[in-house]
DNA sequence: CGTTTGTTTGAAAGGCTTCAACTACAGTGG
DNA sequence: CCACTGTAGTTGAAGCCTTTCAAACAAACG
């Protein structure tokens, strides 16, 4: 959140800067009509938005890691229009909306950002959309979420899917068995191991020139 | 673009605008890569905005129609990412981004306004996503056709399909072929009339339930 | 009037889902 | 420590929807 500000800048945004947590597996940070106040900047685990359609369905919006924000979504609205539940054990960092947005007013750089970061979820939304095919997208998955996870310095090669199958699942729109299907058959391809819910990627550029279709655009 | 402002305001904001037009079919607004200094304002027409992938196929982001607004997916980073083209006769009103966005921090209602048409837009992207049946993609994207025009004081009920058989299936990720097969289920099933580019709903209700699954978040 | 582009129609093929059953694992209480 | 129970994950077979391929058709344009 730091860049074109100065430091009596950040200053500022420490004194509206809230941490919250340890919230454990299942927890929920908001809920659907929860108002909305604050966004939020997952320090340590995994948060999952999803929503429930009236069928009853869950649809998931999206995984959040470490380094990134959650409810932005909120800001055309009073309230959240979804839901962020904890995977795993979650720190966070609380921004108050209002002050946020006063401050922004004063602060071209800390303006800018928020369009930025607004601006960029309009695209990442993308990712979803497509018809791709079931390994394109999985290997799209593994491979965004290698480089995201890479990004705050864990490794691009082992690391944990904290989320269930399902969850993978309802995020690529895909059925549960399509995904187990899919990594089966990546790993007896030789593009990585998996067991249970530790993943090795073997093969980066193999998976990532399955991905490129999907990915092309980032 | 005149919310929770006052008249004063209103004057500055027309300062940076720009009337643009007409432009005619085939006739681009910006292509990818431009460099981005505004954004815009839809007065008459339809705008396509796309992407050609390297396979050199294209995607259709949207339909842009008078009252909406174009090129905000160009606020994160100094390019536009899409071609925005006219499909009929078109007109415009073109915003300086550098302008606007310095105005922005003395008019906290018009920060809010970017902010809300920005976090919208988020959200506008999810009609496509999401593994809905042809069907449904078809009433879903008629239905909002039809609300979207009503808002600016057109016909619900009669309207033209400004874009090609192939913008709506490029839209849609189906194929043209199935875009014409399901528009003809739909006319002998009673729901609309199609002659050509020329449509009319005829049963408002029943296409609403079929794109409600698609829809319940709007 | 011929050519090009866009649209429609038909038949076959493919990929994912659905349904059903089975397996593995974790937590619980005996 | 072990059986039990429930959830999560895997595996197999059948079915369906959309795509693909191919061709006919219509409209627009020179």
């Amino acid at each position: 959140m730091a860049q074109g500000m100065d430091k009596a800048s950040l200053g500022e945004l420490h004194m509206l800067v809230e941490h919250v947590g340890p919230l454990h597996a299942g927890d929920h940070v908001f809920r659907v009509g929860d108002p909305f106040e604050a966004i939020a900047a997952v320090r340590a685990g995994t948060v999952k938005t999803y929503i429930i359609d009236p069928g009853g369905r869950e649809h998931v919006l999206g995984f959040h890691f470490p380094g990134e924000v959650i409810g932005l979504d909120g800001i055309d609205g009073d309230t959240y229009p979804c839901n962020a539940v904890a995977l795993d054990t979650v720190m966070l960092c609380r921004f108050s909306f209002p002050k946020i947005s006063v401050l922004a007013g004063r602060l071209p750089g800390l303006q800018q950002h928020l369009f930025r970061l607004l601006s960029r979820d309009i695209g990442r939304a993308a990712l979803l959309s497509g018809d791709w095919t079931a390994d394109e997208r999985m290997a799209a998955f593994l491979v965004t979420m290698s480089r995201r996870l890479a990004a705050r310095g864990f490794s691009a090669d082992r690391f944990q899917l904290t989320m269930a199958r399902t969850d993978i699942a309802n995020y690529l729109r895909l059925a549960p068995e399509t995904v187990s299907r899919v990594l089966k058959r990546f790993q007896s391809d030789g593009l990585l191991n998996v067991d249970r819910r530790e993943l090795e990627i073997l093969d980066q550029a193999r998976l990532g020139a399955l991905a490129a279709p999907v990915l092309w655009k980032q």
